[in-house]
DNA sequence: GGCGAAATTGGTAACGTTTCCAAAAATTCT
DNA sequence: AGAATTTTTGGAAACGTTACCAATTTCGCC
């Protein structure tokens, strides 16, 4: 591979005059210049990122973590910071957790991964981290934004949308349709995003007098097969219901694909209601109605404020996310004297 | 952030010798190994991977570059990369393009990037690289695989499944079922994998004995939206059919989504077939008979045939790769008289 | 207790850049 | 033409690490 010292001797000339032509900065004769840029091509030069970010400490790079590459939900998350970041002319390096094991472990090893890569920023899309785990990171921590998840003691760092709220909109979306026999399938227990909508879903259902204790609530996994097995095992129960609500869109479709081989009619014999309205709510048969979040916001904004950390500009950000329900085709009046 | 320097210093010990604690090459004894690991701890000291990857030359990166972020093909792929890659003490870093725009010139900007951060191997799905820009590569070109992709030139080097071979399951299947009138959602035009699908496809059809000059087809774009559209355009136009093949399943999804909105029973008015066997087909509704490529096999293959170039192993890489029919619930025998 | 061998240690020279400063060349002005 | 100014240029020092070599310490043995 050859470096800058190769294309200083082939274009004969010194070190720093081969810098300034490939940085750009710093003024050099067009023909001197020119004789440069020549060497380059010939030599197929490349700088080489790791040297050129050793003496300024600048890496032009955002370190991104995502928990899994599965499903819908975070890819398209990914999609609109690389987009954001790549428009303000600085790039995206990702760290994966695998989606299965430790969450909070995997999180804490892809963060280290970018710290040692050292980013300019952080932007961390998981739920696993406590305070504790912020706290250890020391002076690091300034430089990064949660997605997803909200954490006190930096809360001006967390990106996320209002869930209690969302899940209310979804018990009002089925009252609505008068829809009083409900079931649940709810994600990981221990995902606080996943509580707090569940928890805002009964309050609604508990203001219109609904006995929420009767309410079947399945934990499930977030995932399509999670969806489909647990619409399964609520057929199976013996449990009445004309709604079901479920806490993200994948599980919303498994459910579907479950009714539609059942042979239950979605939403002549149950209405579905998913959430997070993903591009996979869009296509289903039928269509998922679903609670709205504005995903591509909350990312936009957490991008837009850490970019205004690193690299000193004064980009608008905004730290209200409302929800709203989308409807589809999937809900529907209950059925007379259901 | 803290150096060896700092670390060294405080543990009271020289430079290479807390270099040998960190690195776990060269012996130190146990209680001075112990206070350099405290020193470690104290100052929370993270080697930096641009100063390590300088004087040594290996970074134990794989450079990875995808054409997007959407839909449900490239990630999974992504996914079975990064595994392998991590169960061999390697890391990721990945490259994206948009999904839209200049594909080649995405492709080589990515490269680029790649390039530049100093990856021990380049592993492309892309199937937008010419010969020629594989040849400007020089030499850098030794450790490359092209997955998704075929190119004479470096024959050995590409990992791809026979789309030839899948577009002619396709139509057996069809055939099979005793289907006739068949129309075709296509991809891209423009992508070789694609028209070898369809020519494959359309060779068996025209074996069997049926005109495929009359069989419409409507080029889209790989995405759920272009199947909705193009199945809505199919059956808007005077066109007749009772089985319809997508080359890809976010297409098939995209069509099962419009047919049952549009009160078309699937599979017993109109018959689906998708391509690639993807996640999404599992649980469409109904779900979505598919030409399996083994896109797992693909990619692991392809992964280890470049561990074995990069880190001198010898791990056993299989080439071929067959692809099967799937069956699930969108395909049937056709109706009698249609 | 002293010798030789082995283990441990410290420090210098890379690695490929950028940033500076001083020197040289070109340009402007009188 | 020469002085003053500006532009252009070359090269040393630094960034944080590893690899090597030489120096020191430790250990085993007679």
């Amino acid at each position: 591979m050859a470096t800058i010292n190769d294309v200083a001797r082939l274009a004969g000339v010194g070190l720093g005059t081969a810098s300034r032509v490939i940085s750009g900065k710093g003024s050099v004769s067009a023909k001197t210049a020119e004789r440069v840029r020549r060497a380059i091509e010939e030599l197929k030069y490349r700088p080489s990122h790791a040297a050129r970010t050793l003496p300024t400490g600048a890496s032009h790079m955002i370190g991104v973590y995502i928990p899994m590459l599965k499903g819908s939900f975070y890819t398209p998350i990914l999609n609109i910071i690389h987009t954001e970041l790549r428009a303000n002319g600085q790039n995206m390096v990702v760290a994966f957790g695998s989606g299965n094991g430790d969450a909070r472990k995997q999180a804490m090893e892809g963060l280290e991964f970018l710290i040692e890569r050292g980013c300019d920023g952080y932007l961390l899309v998981s739920d696993a981290l406590t305070e504790d785990d912020i706290a250890a990171l020391g002076t690091q921590a300034s430089r990064l934004v949660l997605l997803n998840h909200s954490l006190n003691s930096i809360h001006n760092q967390c990106f996320s949308a209002d869930h209690h709220a969302g899940g209310r909109l979804a018990a009002q979306a089925l009252l609505e349709m008068k829809h009083r026999r409900i079931a649940v399938i709810a994600g990981f227990a221990t995902s606080r995003d996943n509580v707090a909508r569940i928890e805002g879903f009964m309050a609604e259902l508990g203001n219109a007098g609904i006995d929420t204790s009767s309410i079947p609530v399945i934990d499930s996994d977030f995932s399509p097969e999670g969806g489909w097995n647990s619409a399964a095992a609520l057929i199976a129960s013996k449990h009445k219901f004309t709604a079901l609500f479920c806490a993200n869109d994948e599980m919303g479709v498994g459910a579907l694909s479950y009714f539609q081989q059942a042979g239950i009619a979605v939403p002549g014999k149950i209405s579905v209601i998913g959430y997070d309205d993903t591009a996979t709510a869009e296509y289903s048969a039928p269509r998922l109605t679903s609670v709205h979040i504005p995903w591509y916001d909350v990312a936009l904004n957490g991008v837009r404020w850490l970019l205004n950390q690193c690299y000193e500009t004064n980009k608008p950000v905004k730290r209200k996310f409302a929800a709203s329900v989308t409807w589809r085709a999937s809900v529907a009046r209950v059925a007379n004297g259901k």
